[in-house]
RNA sequence: CGAGGUGUAGCGCAGUUGGUAGCGCGCUUGGUUUGGGACCAAGAUGCCGGGGGUUCGAGUCCUCUCACCUCGACCA
C-alpha cells in the first residue's frame, strides 16, 4: 500500500521488534546516547528539552500546592542510611560507594543517594519542634544512582533525573492527604500534559517501596501492551519519624512523632512518552512537551522570496507556539523524515505555489494529515490544531488501552491474554502475597495496583479460588 | 547475577588459509538541484576496545581483561 509505505527505513518496524524499535527512535530522534559509564547515558539537547518542559510544568503544579524546593547533598554517610531498616534492606543491593577522598580512605564510607529521604529525615529532625512549623513541604530537583543490573535508555539508567517530594505532618490523615493530592498532581498532568492515560491505585504489598507504610501509584499502558510505572507518592506513616527521630511538642503539649511522605517521577517518563505515541516513522510528541510545535520547512528555498517568507511566518508564530525554521540546505523530503522522526506535532511547507496563493500547507505528524491553509489566519488556527492534536492522541492511547485491557477469572485465561494480547489484566485477588508470587513464577506478570476504581469481577481468588478482596491490575512491566 | 551477542573512521558495517586497512552513510570544498531522505567533482578522517603471548609478520590465532547491547532473575 503506497499510503502504509513507510517513509523512514533507519527505524526498526515496532511490530516485527518493539525492543530494536524503542532503540532505533531514542537514538534517531537525537534523545540521548550512550556515554562511556555503563548504564549512564547522554541526555542530548533535544531529550533534555522535553525533560526542561516536564521539569517546569510540574514544577508549576508543585508551587501551586504549596511546595518549595530546596538541595540536599548527594553524599549519604552509610550510618545515616541504615537507619531504617526496611528501607536500607530495599535499597542496599543498588547503592554505589564512596570509599576514597584523593587517595585516603574514608573514616566512613559514603553512599551516592538512591533517594533522600534518610537526609530529608536527618534535616527534618533538626527544623521540627512545634505543630506550629508543620507541615513542611519540600522538593527537590536531582539526579539519583542505582547500580542497575540491566539498564535501557530513560526506562532505566545507573544515574537518572527525577523530582523527589518530601513532607512531614502532623497527623497521618494530613500525610495520607498529601499523598492522595501529589497522586492526583502526577495523574493530572501525565492525562493533561504528556497525553497519557493513568491507572490510579494502590501497591500490594509485595510491590510497595521499601519503609512506605502505603505506596500509590499511576500506571500507565505501553504500546506493546507491557505497563511502565510512572509515577509514586508514599504514605510513610511514622515509621521514619520513629527511626530519626522528627518529634514535635503538639498543641496538648504532647511530644509526638511527624507524619511524612514522599513522592517522585523521573526522567522514565520520556520513556513512556515514547512507547505510548511512537510509531514506526519515530518520535511523536504531544505539543505540550513538544520543544519544537511547528517546525517550517521552506520548499525551493533557493528562489527568491521564499526564506523570507519563512523568516516572517516564524516570527509571527513565534508569538502562538514553539517554531523553528528548518533552513538547512537538505532536500525537504529529507526534512520532512528528520522531523517526523524528531516527533515535531505539526510541519509548515512554504514555497512559491503557496506564496502565490497566500497558503501554506501545514502536516499533523500523527496521521500526515495535510490542510491548506491561508496565511491570514496562522496565528488563529495553528494553536488550535496544536490543541486539537494534543486531545486526539490523548484519546488514541485511551482507545489503546482499553482495547488491551482486560478481565479473567482464570490463571489460564490470564496467561492466555498474556501471550496472545498482552495489556492490562483485570482480576481478582484474595490478598495473599503467595498468590502474587504464583503469578510472577508461572508467567511473569506482576500485580500492578488495586485499582481506587474497584470492580467486582468475581467473588474468588484468580488464583487460590479463595475468597477475593479486591480487584487488581495485572500485567507484564518494564 | 545467569544466557547470548558486539567492539575496526563520526555512524552502520566488510575484512578469506595470518602478509601491513576497506565499503556505505555522514563530514569538508565547489557547482547543479529542491512539494517525501538529489546529483557531479575534488578532499579529510584509523592506538582494528586494552594488556600479554604465538609468529619473520596479528584486525585475523591463543590468553587475560574492559566496555556496551539484547533477553531473563532483582528494581523508578
Amino acid at each position: 500500500m503506497a499510503k502504509e509505505k513507510k517513509f523512514v527505513e533507519a527505524i526498526t518496524s515496532m511490530n516485527e521488534d518493539f525492543a530494536q524499535w524503542y532503540t532505533d527512535v531514542v537514538r534517531k530522534a537525537d534523545l540521548m546516547t550512550y556515554s562511556s559509564v555503563k548504564g549512564c547515558m547522554i541526555i542530548r539537547p533535544y531529550g533534555y528539552a522535553i525533560w526542561e518542559l516536564i521539569q517546569k510544568e510540574l514544577d508549576r503544579r508543585f508551587k501551586e500546592t504549596g511546595h518549595e524546593n530546596v538541595y540536599m547533598p548527594m553524599f549519604i554517610p552509610e550510618s545515616l542510611l541504615q537507619k531504617e531498616k526496611d528501607h536500607v534492606q530495599g535499597f542496599a543491593p543498588e547503592v554505589a560507594w564512596v570509599t576514597h577522598g584523593g587517595e585516603n580512605e574514608l573514616a566512613e564510607r559514603l553512599c551516592v543517594r538512591p533517594t533522600s529521604e534518610t537526609l530529608f529525615c536527618d534535616h527534618y529532625k533538626d527544623i521540627v519542634q512545634s505543630y506550629r512549623d508543620l507541615p513542611k513541604l519540600y522538593n527537590q530537583w536531582c539526579s539519583v544512582v542505582r547500580w542497575e543490573k540491566t539498564t535501557r535508555p530513560f526506562l532505566r539508567s545507573s544515574e537518572f533525573l527525577w523530582q523527589e517530594g518530601h513532607t512531614v505532618h502532623a497527623t497521618y490523615e494530613e500525610a495520607q492527604e498529601e499523598t492522595i493530592r501529589m497522586l492526583n498532581v502526577y495523574s493530572s498532568f501525565c492525562e493533561e500534559f504528556l497525553a497519557i492515560p493513568v491507572v490510579k491505585g494502590q501497591k500490594t504489598d509485595k510491590e510497595k517501596f521499601a519503609g512506605a507504610q502505603a505506596t500509590f501509584t499511576i500506571e500507565s499502558l505501553m504500546h506493546d501492551g507491557k505497563a511502565l510505572q510512572s509515577g509514586t507518592s508514599h504514605n510513610f506513616g511514622d515509621g521514619f519519624a520513629r527511626a530519626f527521630g522528627i518529634q514535635f511538642l503538639d498543641r496538648d503539649n504532647q511530644l509526638k512523632y511527624a507524619y511524612q511522605t514522599s513522592w517522585g517521577v523521573s526522567t522514565r517518563l520520556i520513556g513512556a512518552i515514547i512507547m505510548v505515541h511512537g510509531d514506526d516513522s519515530g518520535l511523536v510528541l504531544p505539543p505540550n512537551v513538544a520543544p519544537v510545535q511547528l517546525i517550517i520547512v521552506p520548499v525551493q528555498q533557493h528562489v527568491e522570496g521564499v526564506l523570507d517568507k519563512a523568516y516572517e511566518l516564524k516570527e509571527r508564530l513565534s508569538k502562538v507556539c514553539r517554531v523553528k525554521v528548518d533552513d538547512s540546505d537538505k532536500m525537504p523530503g529529507w526534512k520532512f523524515s528528520e522531523h517526523e522522526m524528531r516527533g515535531v506535532p505539526l510541519r509548515l511547507e512554504v514555497g512559491p505555489k503557496d506564496i502565490e496563493k497566500n497558503q501554506v500547507v501545514l502536516v499533523k505528524r500523527e496521521n500526515r494529515e495535510k490542510l491548506f491553509v491561508s496565511m491570514d489566519e496562522l496565528e488563529e488556527k495553528v494553536p488550535q490544531i496544536l490543541s486539537d492534536i494534543q486531545k486526539s492522541l490523548y484519546e488514541k492511547a485511551l482507545a489503546h488501552r482499553e482495547e488491551r485491557t482486560f478481565t479473567a477469572t482464570t490463571l489460564d485465561e490470564m496467561e492466555k491474554i498474556l501471550n496472545e494480547t498482552p495489556g492490562f489484566i483485570k482480576a481478582m485477588w484474595c490478598g495473599d502475597r503467595a498468590c502474587e508470587d504464583l503469578v510472577k513464577d508461572r508467567m511473569a506478570a506482576t500485580a500492578r495496583c488495586i485499582p481506587f476504581e474497584q470492580e467486582k469481577i468475581s467473588d474468588k481468588c484468580v488464583c487460590c479460588g479463595k475468597e477475593a478482596k479486591h480487584m487488581l491490575y495485572w500485567g507484564r512491566a518494564y
